[in-house]
DNA sequence: CCCTG
DNA sequence: TATCGGAATCAGGG
DNA sequence: CCCTG
DNA sequence: TATCGGAATCAGGG
């Protein structure tokens, strides 16, 4: 995109929403909604890098991969974190783990049965998490943090195919946050709370989960500091200055342990 | 820009036509047509660096910057090559150094007289530095060579304020040749020979020398072979991988000394 | 998703 | 990821 | 113009 | 600037 301050702001967003349409109209890629990544031939890419742990947990405990599991979900590090904490949770249920996050959670959007059930389910083993995700906030910085410091939730176009979701402190400090889109990804409507989830409309899902929405939203939007707001345009570099700033400040404000 | 294969052309031209517009207006840089570069304020700048050899040759002869010169010219090599051989004529006369070169050469558009007859005597200087230019080929390559293997002329929107005019070989070939821009102020219309100066009109000048029409035409058109015409669009590193190629062949087909 | 050019 | 400041965007491939 | 980020 | 291939675009500053 060109000039996104600049002039015409409509027609920015046509010819952006063309050529998304165009490019998803050529390869099936992420697609949005529906069972994400049609695993067609068992040919295996990176979308399934979660799948090995899903499948054999045990196997990444040692490396610490792995925090915790049940027969239900395995709760893991991600493996390029976001933000000083950044959990994923990844239910084990076969039957959605290869859906679209909305089908898979959303009781008012699912196709599939039982899903209210499910994410009732999913709800107590967030809770379980994010009691897992404060203590290694207070582990680390030996303060006492909340659930308010925590966001929980899906990417409304996730890249990897196994169905996850995000346990991240809101600070996004973090070396592996490296581009606009990374901070977007968590800063924007393009982030789905697990609470919005268990609400959401079929309305809202086809609206959220939209080819050109799902684009626009993560690279089109300028960069606001999650906790003072300034607004960074562009400007990831700066942004990530000042994160470290904010980052101290946050930590600062806490209760001593 | 964005997307300059996709959609609507005239779109893109209109914003881009307009964010030159309103740059020009800020500041007044490179100013195309009329008075180059207004020296306002003694500041020097890098506008100026060729200001030093007009001056004062002879300080810049055994450093082999300048080639020759007499009272009415300088010849130079050019200090970023953009082609195996690249050299500068620089015009000594103090009333038209600081001129646009449609305003210092053309007769047809010049507002300052005497214009026709510095040109004839430019003609001829230019016919004497061409023969240094395929000298200095032939010295290189072994080969026989003749006008034909230069380009002789101008920018419609120099970025140096001092008149000069580039007797450049055809074949690009050259490391200091780094990007696009590079390319096309030598392969398209933004370069304007000088024969063309002769015969150009006011109505020419006023097109050429228009600001959106100079910003226009050096980056925002496809990357061209000088000699087999092949389309590289934006792909500079391929272009350059290919220039090497085609300056193989073209110093190949020379005959011999 | 990530990395590299 | 201090100490003044000094990249963003994108295609290709795994 | 050039270089750097 | 070989030998398979692997950057383009842009703001800022001198
Ligand atoms: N092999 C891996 N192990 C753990 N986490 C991963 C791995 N590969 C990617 N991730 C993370 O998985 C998340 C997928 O994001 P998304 O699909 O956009 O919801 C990202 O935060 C990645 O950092
Ligand atoms: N100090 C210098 N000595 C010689 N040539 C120069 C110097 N600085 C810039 N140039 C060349 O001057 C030319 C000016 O180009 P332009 O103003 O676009 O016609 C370019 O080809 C530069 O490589």
């Amino acid at each position: 995109m060109a000039d996104p301050n600049s002039a015409d702001m409509s027609s920015g967003v046509k010819r952006n929403a063309l050529s998304v349409l165009m490019a998803s109209a050529k390869k099936p890629k992420p697609g949005p909604i529906e069972t994400l990544h049609k695993s067609t031939q068992g040919s295996y890419s990176f979308r399934d890098a979660l799948a090995p742990l899903i499948q054999n947990p045990d196997n990444f405990v040692k490396s610490g991969e792995v925090m915790k599991y049940t027969e239900d979900y395995v709760l893991i590090h991600d493996k390029y974190p976001k933000a000083s904490v950044h959990l994923l949770i990844l239910p084990r249920e076969s039957t959605r783990t290869r859906l679209h996050p909305f089908q898979a959670l959303c009781p008012h959007v699912s196709k599939i049965t039982g899903t209210k059930d499910f994410y009732d389910r999913m709800s107590e083993i967030v809770r379980e998490c994010e009691d897992v995700a404060i203590r290694e906030l207070k582990d680390l910085y030996k303060k006492t943090f909340t659930a308010e410091d925590l966001k929980v939730g899906v990417h409304s176009a996730p890249s990897m195919s196994n169905l996850h979701i995000h346990v991240i402190s809101v600070d996004n400090y973090s070396e592996k946050l490296k581009n606009k889109k990374h901070y977007n990804t968590f800063n924007t409507p393009f982030f789905v709370s697990f609470d919005e989830l268990g609400t959401m409309t079929r309305e809202d899902a086809r609206i959220k989960g939209g080819p050109m929405y799902c684009a626009q939203i993560a690279s089109n939007n300028d960069l606001i500091c999650w906790r003072c707001e300034k607004n960074f345009q562009n400007q990831f570099k700066k942004l990530k200055d000042h994160l470290e700033e904010e980052f101290i400040l946050w930590k600062r404000e806490k209760a001593g342990i």
